[in-house]
RNA sequence: AGGACUAUAGCUCAGUUGGUUAGAGCGCUACCUUGACAUGGUAGAGGUCGGCGAUUCGAAUUCGCCUAGUCCUACCA
């Protein structure tokens, strides 16, 4: 073994042995455990939060599978329609200047397809390069003809029950992308917009009561004024009720529309005048349907004003009665000029009253990232109310948990106010919606034109044209779960691994995709009883990883880190290149540069996978952001050395030598006996930890434990023994069976976090430890042995680390070298600490670096010496030539000074008569006890101090 | 406007049912190339647990209010 760790040599290999021996498939024996992985973008690549996600997927479907369970964690990639097209668009445009459009749908779609093949596998090679032990046998793809098949059946058994329809409705439209999108895809920003306050002149010489000719309405959106169709007061509005019924003018267009009532006027809010524009508004929208009023769509799909408008009745019906009419110089206009026309001619017109600064929040597409325009529109859409149903029944009755479990709140407050979902794409790629169109636009659903003729007993010469919309993405993936196990076909797959255990994921696609895959299960999927399926039982909700100052990785801001990097490390220039190329804004491209120079003068060094993924894991504490921090790396990526040393050590002292493999009388030393029994309650307390998703636990337990007992005391603890040319050969035995099969339960305990590092050293001293099998992978995970646990020797470990660590403080305080060796005495022993003494001697001349240590019995005199207690006993070390007197003193005055405060607070306590009388009586005889302990130590140590002072 | 979460050492964070001398890593100080490891070892400094109040014998932990920050939902004619 290389004296130091190094990871890349290492996690090569290994990989590809696991991959081709086929140990990820399920074992297909004992119960069932089963994970979907979240699936990412095929044409994308992995960001720190995937990399965070995959390691506690991971970490828990190694560590299941090493219980002994059948285990598939279900891998695969989504076509993710919007964010792959426009990708292909831009790559499009850069290239060759050319739209979407000029190439034609199936071109532009092959184009897709082709970036698919070529970027597609970047994913795959991360996830390796990740360790992620996912069936590979089993990818999908949501675009996969299998998978394809399954969303249609979805689709078509949802419309056939009347969950699915299609209508014109308002619906939320990115004019950029030229699509509908659902409620979830738009993004309220704050900005400080005007509110213009518009005269509409009252027609007939109709006055108000205040004797005016006009009312006044208020809005923020002037431009969509060519749509009104109406006026509405609150029906209690006594300052309006002469009006109602009468009509206003439409400046600038000339039609006349009525002013009515509706609750939705609100007398205190503005002019408590309200225009109604339904086709541009969703509150007007439902005002129009309440009042059956006319809708006018006053825009062209990219948001530009229309020559004429396109009148429609409320019902969304053809009106071809109402007036459209728009005036000529805002034909083709731009919204946003079109607004600042439009005002300029009311204030021209005198209609103006007044503008107002209003802060309001803009919707804008998550996507094309324009301002979103309610847009009366043909689309499909789920009735997410019914669907939604069963899911908040599976999570009040706790079939379906969150961790953490506040986000069941979120959950619930969501899903009880959930509005239909528009599932229905103006995009090219995804999933085309199985719906056929006779010429009269009667709608037939079935998976092709021939299932829809036999479906619906069509004659041949009907022609059919389908649907030119594609599905929204989150309804394939919301099949998730259960179509990459085949569904609608029962298989044995679906049957076994299916609902699976444990979903986790990020919080921001807890609406967009876990809550809609619930939905999706339940209503497709059902037990041979017929009882809705749920998808997971557990849902873990991650953090986000944030940058080190705790902000959120973009592109454009240039923190972005790419897992790969810390594994591989990278140079400071190709960081750089990865940074700044390819920018949406080039502007930005100086200051990542300098920000990155700053952070990262020499690049970013090479830490391994292991350390990446004990970093992720020591950080995963529940229900909190990560920020990330490159020193913890740096730690961890030590703790990977020190094990590496540790399994060298191990190595040098085992291998070759007699481990008790074979037989032979063995005899444990207290060290021995000491760390098999820490090793029982690390077994339970790291199972525990893993069984309860608290991955930074297990990891600081494994931490802990490896580095400060094992390395820290135990391997030194050994030396003594196998250094030691009287120990019998059944003590050094004793000794090496200890050290090398603690090493390799530890590595069984450490190997869901590390798998790289684990294997290689488990692989190296298996036959040392005297078990067999072909990979730690497919090792059963430690189960604790409470026979081993052994209260004695751990109580006398404790007192001899006490003895060692008191010379160490003297040492350290005093300034004595640690290689001085010391000559020490023992004073005011009891029995058992000379027991204790004449067991570990060895021990403590070994660790402590003594020459000599003389008990003193009662009444024999001691030098003048430095004092350390441990219990009643003195340990002392004399001054003579060593110590300072001045030093002793004052780390003396400092001890006593920390005791005089600690009895000072547990007398305080003590002296409380109500705290006598109701603490419970094991708490005040602690106190007792305490400050028993605490004077009588307090007391030798100011007679020390008196002396010392005297000389 | 409603809700959720967060506030503990210089930094990043643990602290499970109230009783600990409040912990870890990094950083800092001093000393040390001792035969696994300087990606190391030993010792040490550093905290009125955001503020106020309540409950309790006892609060970092429970409750209320306040402050600061993050996020979500809704509304904004």
């Amino acid at each position: 073994m290389d004296k130091i760790y190094q990871p890349a040599a290492i996690e090569t290999s290994w990989y590809k042995t696991w991959e081709e021996n086929n140990y990820f498939a399920p074992s297909g024996k004992g119960e069932a455990y089963s994970m979907v992985i979240p699936p990412p973008n095929v044409t994308g690549s992995l960001h720190m939060g995937h990399a965070f996600q995959h390691t506690i997927m991971d970490t828990l479907i190694r560590y299941q599978r090493m219980k002994g369970k059948n285990t598939l964690w279900q891998v695969g990639t989504d076509h993710a329609g919007i964010a792959t097209q426009m990708i292909v668009e831009r790559k499009l445009a850069n290239e060759t200047g050319q739209t979407r459009h000029d190439l034609g749908r199936a071109a532009f779609t092959d184009k897709i397809w082709e970036w698919k093949e070529e970027s597609g596998g970047n994913i795959t090679r991360q996830m390796r390069r990740l360790g992620n032990s996912v069936d590979w046998e089993n990818e999908r793809f949501t675009m996969d003809p299998e998978f394809q098949q399954s969303v249609e059946e979805a689709f078509i058994s949802l419309y056939d029950e009347g969950l699915i329809y299609r209508g014109k409705r308002l619906v939320n439209w990115d004019p950029k992308l030229q699509t509908a999108i659902s409620d979830l895809e738009v993004e309220s920003k704050e900005t400080t917009g005007k509110m213009w306050y518009l005269r509409y002149p009252l027609a007939d010489g109709v006055t108000t009561d205040a004797g005016d000719d006009f009312i006044v309405v208020a809005t923020t959106r002037p431009e969509t004024m060519f749509g009104d169709t109406a006026v509405i007061v609150n029906p209690e509005d006594t300052r309006f009720a002469s009006i109602v019924g009468k009509e206003i003018i439409l400046p600038l267009v000339g039609r006349r529309i009525p002013i009515i009532t509706d609750e939705h006027a609100d007398m205190d809010k503005g002019t408590g005048c309200v225009k109604i524009t339904p086709a541009h508004d969703f509150n007007d929208y439902e005002v129009g349907k309440r009042n059956k009023l006319p809708m006018i769509n006053v825009l062209t799909f990219n948001a530009d004003i229309r020559e004429v408008g396109q009148g429609f009745n409320s019902d969304g019906t053809v009106n071809s009665e109402i007036n459209c009419f728009i005036p000529e110089q805002y034909h083709n206009m731009e919204r946003f000029a079109a607004r600042r026309a439009v005002v300029s001619e009311f204030e021209a017109l005198g209609l103006l009253v007044k503008i107002e600064e209003n802060n309001m929040t803009v919707p804008y597409g998550d996507r094309g990232g324009v301002v979103i325009e309610p847009m009366l529109t043909d689309q499909w859409f789920a009735d997410a109310k019914t669907l939604a149903e069963p899911t908040i029944k599976a999570v009040e009755n706790g079939d379906i948990k969150f961790v953490p479990k506040q986000y069941e709140n979120m959950f619930f407050s969501w899903m009880r106010e959930i509005q239909d979902w528009c599932i229905s794409r103006q995009l090219w790629w995804g999933h085309r919606i199985p719906a056929f169109y006779d010429a009269s636009g009667k709608v037939y659903v079935a998976i092709n034109e021939a299932a829809a003729r036999e479906k619906y007993s069509l004659s041949a010469d009907v022609t059919l044209t389908q649907d030119n919309d594609v599905l929204d993405t989150w309804f394939s993936s919301g099949l998730w779960s259960f179509a990459t196990l085949g569904w609608p076909e029962q298989s044995d797959k679906l049957e076994t691994f299916h609902p699976t255990d444990t979903l986790v994921t990020g919080f921001d696609i807890i609406f967009f995709w876990v809550a809609r895959m619930m939905m999706m299960s339940m209503h497709l999927c059902k037990d041979q009883a017929g009882k809705p399926q749920i998808p997971f039982k557990n849902v873990y909700i991650t953090g986000l990883v944030r940058d080190e100052s705790g902000e959120k990785m973009s592109k454009t801001k240039g923190n972005v880190l790419d897992p790969l990097d810390m594994i591989d490390g990278i140079s400071l220039t190709d960081l750089l290149d990865k940074r700044t190329g390819n920018m949406m804004q080039p502007q930005m491209a100086e200051k990542i540069r300098k920000r990155t120079e700053k952070e990262y003068p020499d690049g970013i060094p090479a830490h391994g996978t292991d350390a990446l993924r004990f970093t992720l894991a020591a950080l995963a504490s529940t229900g909190r952001d990560i920020n990330w921090d490159m020193k913890r790396l740096e730690g961890y990526r030590n703790f990977c050395n020190k094990i590496w040393n540790a399994a060298r050590y191990v190595e040098m002292n085992t291998d070759g030598e007699d481990c008790g493999q074979n037989g032979g009388e063995l005899e444990l030393s207290l060290a021995d006996r000491w760390i098999s029994s820490k090793l029982q309650q690390i077994e339970i307390d790291v199972t525990k930890h893993l069984d309860e998703y608290r991955l930074d636990l297990a990891a600081q337990t494994l931490y802990d434990f490896i580095w400060n007992e094992y390395c820290g005391w135990y391997l030194e603890l050994s030396k003594p023994v196998l250094w030691n040319e009287e120990a019998s050969d059944a003590q050094k035995r004793g000794t090496r069976q200890t050290l090398v099969r603690v090493l390799e339960v530890i590595m069984r305990l450490t190997h869901p976090i590390m798998p790289y590092l684990t294997e290689e050293i488990w692989q190296s001293i298996k036959t040392l430890a005297g078990v067999e099998g072909d990979s730690i992978m497919l090792q059963t995970f430690p189960i604790a042995n409470l026979d081993k646990v052994d209260t004695a020797a751990e109580q006398d470990i404790d007192w001899l680390k006490g003895v060692i660590t008191g010379i160490r403080n003297i040492r350290g305080e005093m300034g004595i070298s640690p290689a001085k060796e010391l000559s020490i005495l023992i004073n005011n022993g009891s029995d058992s600490d000379k027991q204790r003494l004449a067991d570990n001697r060895n021990f403590l001349m070994k660790l402590a670096s003594l020459d000599n240590i003389t008990w003193l019995n009662t009444g024999e005199q001691a030098p003048m010496s430095a004092t350390q207690l441990v219990g009643d006993m003195e340990v002392l070390v004399p001054m003579a030539g060593l110590i300072d007197k001045d030093a002793e003193l004052g780390r003396l005055s400092k001890e006593i000074e920390k005791l005089a405060k600690e009895l000072g607070r547990i007398e305080g306590k003590l002296s409380n008569q109500k705290f006598v009388a109701n603490a419970p009586e094991a708490v005040v005889a602690k106190e007792r006890e305490k400050i028993a302990q605490f004077k009588a130590a307090q007391e030798k140590l100011v007679e020390q101090h008196g002396k010392i002072k005297a000389l």
